[in-house]
DNA sequence: GATGAATGAGTGTTCATTCAT
DNA sequence: CATGAATGAACACTCATTCAT
């Protein structure tokens, strides 16, 4: 029984991975800490050494997920481009990631809809994305996106494409290139003035 | 003519409620048969009466929520309106029972994004909606609608709106009357070929 | 495999035995909930019907151990002797119950002695040795019994008889009917005036 | 010539004092290895060099505890001096270290009344009294005190001490001097002939 | 000598469900 | 129809202890 003292942050990588595919594919209710252990090869007393509780677990699955989202977004956010190209470039930006990453996806979803997300620290994660917020600000003072609040207009530029995304709530439909710029095409009518 | 309910009925009821009440507050991992029970004032041998076991109820709750909703926005369809105002009716009908029913639209969102989603008879539920659904095919034929997936328009008509009506996802946003009218314009224009 | 529905309190019981036995034998640290249950042939769960949680079952057993002797205390208990023959009926009767249940007494011992003894209601436990501290203060009035604290009083007549009735304490010592009036006569000396 | 420690057994001492503190405040079962290192700012592997395991820590408290009682015991004990007195010094010097150390008093309460008390040598713990048994052995050849055996005699005169010294078991009480004194002519009482 | 990482075994407790009544 | 008693299985979590460093 040889003992491995691999690194800490294999294991707690492991562990989040494990808990996104746990939760999505049996759901919050029946992923037991020893089911997220088992499937990330960790005794189940190894969960405690990086994480307070289930709880926490939980929670920084997803705010490690959503700072993962941030990134992504950001990546290629150039200030430079007419407004209307940033936020394309961030929609297809946000797309590509759920698009490569459906299980975060589905988990980000079902845990922002659960009571969980009531124990997320919001500021922390808002604060990331801040710039593509002030993009919108500027397109408001420019005239070129509706004077609305953000949180509307966010609604209508991001909940759609989670959904359309999302194979849990879109099995049927499949996404090509085509639909995609439809799809944002509808985005920016929703918003732009 | 008011109806008599029989006693069981009454239990059934009740049972809907302490599941929609406890889900939402502490979730479906701590919302157990027997805490639905005590909050429904019932055995919880008795719910065995009425539900096959715990997936029927969590179940049978989304079913009842969702035919519901499906009352609420035909309760006012007139086949007869120009489409714009028909969509606009059923907009608001949504909003309005969400607004209503803060407590079951959350429990909507929560299961919809769960994996217990998966067990709904999608056939029945969608049903209910297909008046709708033709509107919106009408709507495309007369080009007055974009000609994209019917799928796609839905994203774009009530995602938004479910996220501004849940207090969860907005808790900061107080929408009144203009602000109604704006996003159902932003909505409006997604989609408006 | 039978489903015996037999009446609770023999279970009740069975749990009050179990639990002086386990304590008394590998204390409280080792006393786990399940090795109770096991010995009193009783499911784990099973123990939560009837005690809210373990703490609530030390406690109980407690309370129930510290009737049982109060009632042995005050079955032969007669107002009308001297109150010198009062006192000794009391300290034979306690010394009976004390070699006759040696093992409750070694778990009153154990359980005063530790935290636990915190939880309890000293109201209601010690409303039934009320008689007797009556006695004590009737003594005192009558010039027979030393002007002291009843609870020094008490400490007296009643501390070294649970040391000497206790096997893990006085494993060596034989007690006879000889020693006993020995002992008893010492416990006079020091309250008598 | 003061005494300098090694490093080590200060960690030692430290392990005492928060074994000490700990099965005070939580008993022996909740009071694990874990938190006791914890309190005495030391890893719990750290405790595994000083001690074989949790049973040799807690039996080896009780023995340095003891230890100590003994040594207070003897530090005025003057052979010279009437029986009477050379008692009452130790009932004092008795009495002193159990209100002085009032944790250290409990402890050997809680540990002398649980099955760990088996675990004790108790040849090596009681070789410390015998100079005190010695004094009691002559008191009786004097006939100045009754011809009982040594452990009942102890018992009048230790027992309802530790007792009025708890102040888990006597919580109440105050004791003054003249209180004390009182006590002292009670077990005198008790014991002389 | 001293410790942080790691874990199998076990903790107290709750679970969904059954069954006799 | 409705329920109280009962439980095996599972829960989240902590335990005493080890071992490489």
């Amino acid at each position: 029984m040889p003992i491995m003292r691999t690194k800490d942050e294999n294991k707690k990588e492991a562990l989040f991975r494990a808990t996104i595919k746990l939760v999505n594919e049996i759901g919050f209710a029946s992923s037991s800490v020893s089911k997220i252990a088992k499937e990330a090869n960790v005794s189940p007393s190894t969960l405690y050494v990086f994480f307070d509780n289930k709880e926490d677990l939980l929670v920084s699955t997803y705010v490690e997920i959503k700072t993962q989202l941030a990134h992504a977004l950001l990546e290629n956010f150039d200030d430079t481009l007419p407004i209307r190209d940033i936020i394309r470039n961030g929609w297809y930006s946000v797309f590509n990631y759920v698009s490569e990453h459906p299980d975060e996806a589905a988990y980000m979803e079902q845990f922002s809809n659960s009571p969980y997300s009531e124990l997320v620290d919001k500021a922390v994660v808002e604060r990331e994305f801040v710039p593509f917020g002030n993009v919108m600000v500027k397109g408001i003072e420019q005239k070129i996106i509706k004077d609305v609040d953000i949180s509307i207009l966010a609604a209508f530029i991001f909940n759609p494409l989670f959904r359309l995304a999302n194979p849990r709530l879109c099995a049927e439909l499949e996404m090509n290139e085509e639909k995609l710029e439809q799809a944002f095409g509808m985005a920016w009518d929703a918003i732009k003035l």
